[in-house]
DNA sequence: CAACGTTACGCTCTTCGTAAAGATG
DNA sequence: CATCTTTACGAAGAGCGTAACGTTG
């Protein structure tokens, strides 16, 4: 069993099984690929993927549980990489952040500048996804570090720090009906069609939750991603929209206007979360430090150290 | 990076930072072995072992972070051997099983001995340790199993199944002054000098908090792996000693006697615990179905798809 | 000086690329 | 027939064993 072979069923089954794009990510020769996977399926004496002829089409029962396994060992050698790269004391490295797209978009363009500024060789990326992807992408080590407001803090390999709290606007045209309504209720916001993020509905998040509290049954017109969408379809008066505060912008968003209902739904909190038992690199403490600016370097390393390591 | 590689400083690490040695557990030669180090340390651009002059004599600090992840890598590797074995449908491989003196002296044998009729191929080890070595060795996957009382239960890594529930029994000469005693008591006990195991009074354990909450000092005369070395001196007249009831044995040992002491001391309950996300084999969940013959088919299967996976 | 580690060297087996052939849908 | 996978083959390189040399305590 070599490293190298584990890593070609890694890429592969990460390029949906084919062959060809995995050797491209790995800037290797296809056939090289094919082989290596052959010869360790060979060498453990079973399939691990599923074949129509030559084509690989997905995992077998066995090889599901091995690339479990194997998830985890590249995960542990991008850590051990990842070690040896900070104690050579050069700030290089990859850094990747998982994060929804309120994130990305209104508060990650800021701090994003700045740690560029003082980590120019640090190859950054932005993986954008909904909440249960950024948990996935932290719990894979796909990601360093994931910010979510849901999800994210319901698994214990994570470790969350709160970063900022926040309250959800509703924003409509400013000919709307609502808009001249001093104190907007959970009943007005169902006789509207609503658009709001499509998570937002699934599973037990905290406006489905208020809602079905109080019985009352919101007439969800559209669920999008994000909230640009979202403001777009307002824009075309297809409904009123319920998004996160800061995604609402005075001056970019003058058609609209947002109104405050931080009375009807409980307050939200963003966590930023790393993987419980990774090495946390300097700039991974420092581009937190950045994101949550009101606290201290001694806090955040008491914070740090509750982590198992 | 190369799994061999890893492999060379996981074996040397567990050989005592000696090279030599690690090279003969590997079947390979030395200088291969040394080799393989100086090209790892070389591309990772870190040093992991300290040397005095050319011996290893430590992990760096880097070097103790890279070797955790090492130690994971190795585990997982293990676990794709596992699963592919079970996956031929053989029934062969290596069982290790991590337990104390009295599990594998008293209660392990007629197990086993119906195990290796029953799984003549698979190679079967048995690692004798304190609770606490038995934990490690299952946290490290060094086992796939381990059996003891205390200390196992209270790590979240490992899934524990409880076997049965024991008491302690008070052994002593049979001309010992207490072996006329009716009712043994505390204070009883902590009058003639203690023979019992060394870890009942390192950690709260249930023993030494029996004596802390009652505000009596025992007096700790001699303290022993197992079971036979306390009886050996308990012979010798050098104090009474404190045992698992299954370690005394009629007619073995013939020269004592034992007095029961439950309503001194809580009850204590045997587990095996396994660890968490990882493959469980075949015959290894036959083995906790022979080591905990009250055990249904369908109860274990149920107890261990409780397990995370 | 005995035990241990590194260097040197040569043989063998692997790995990996290119080119070509075979399957698949 | 365009896309994808396997086979074939040769060059480059990695791995490993033996032997010799250098270090350490």
């Amino acid at each position: 069993m070599k490293l190298q072979q584990l890593r070609c069923i890694y890429e592969v089954v990460l390029n949906s099984f084919n062959i060809s794009t995995a050797a491209k990510t790995m800037h290797t020769s296809q056939p090289g690929v094919s082989k290596q996977i052959q010869l360790l399926e060979e060498e453990i004496g079973v399939q691990i993927f599923q074949r129509h002829g030559k084509r690989l089409v997905g995992l077998t029962d066995p090889g599901e549980k091995v690339f479990d396994s194997i998830s985890e060992i590249i995960r542990e050698s991008r850590n051990i990489k990842n070690i040896s790269a900070e104690y050579k004391n050069n700030n290089e490295g990859v850094f990747t952040i998982a994060t929804t797209h309120t994130q990305a978009r209104y508060k990650l363009p800021k701090v994003v500048e700045t740690f560029i500024k003082k980590y120019p060789k640090v190859n950054l990326n932005i993986h954008q996804g909904n909440p249960s992807q950024v948990t996935e992408q932290i719990l894979k080590g796909e990601a360093d570090v994931g910010i979510a407001t849901e999800a994210i803090g319901s698994n214990d390999k994570i470790f969350c720090i709160p970063c900022y709290s926040w309250n959800r606007s509703l924003v409509m045209p400013k000919e709307h009906p609502l808009a001249q309504e001093e104190r907007i209720t959970l009943e007005h916001l169902a006789s509207y069609p609503l658009i709001t993020y499509d998570y937002a509905f699934t599973g037990s998040t905290i406006v489905s939750k208020v809602f079905k509290d109080s019985n009352i049954e919101p007439n969800i017109m559209l669920t999008a991603i994000d909230a640009d969408v979202i403001k777009t379809y307002v824009n075309l008066n297809l409904g009123i929209g319920l998004i996160a505060e800061m995604a609402f912008d005075k001056e970019k968003d003058r058609n609209l206007i947002a109104k405050d209902v931080s009375h009807l739904f409980p307050v939200s909190t963003t966590y930023i979360g790393i993987r419980q038992d990774t090495f946390v690199r300097t700039f991974t403490s420092d581009f937190i430090k950045m994101f949550i600016p009101q606290m201290t370097d001694r806090e955040l390393k008491i914070i740090l150290e509750k982590r198992q390591v």
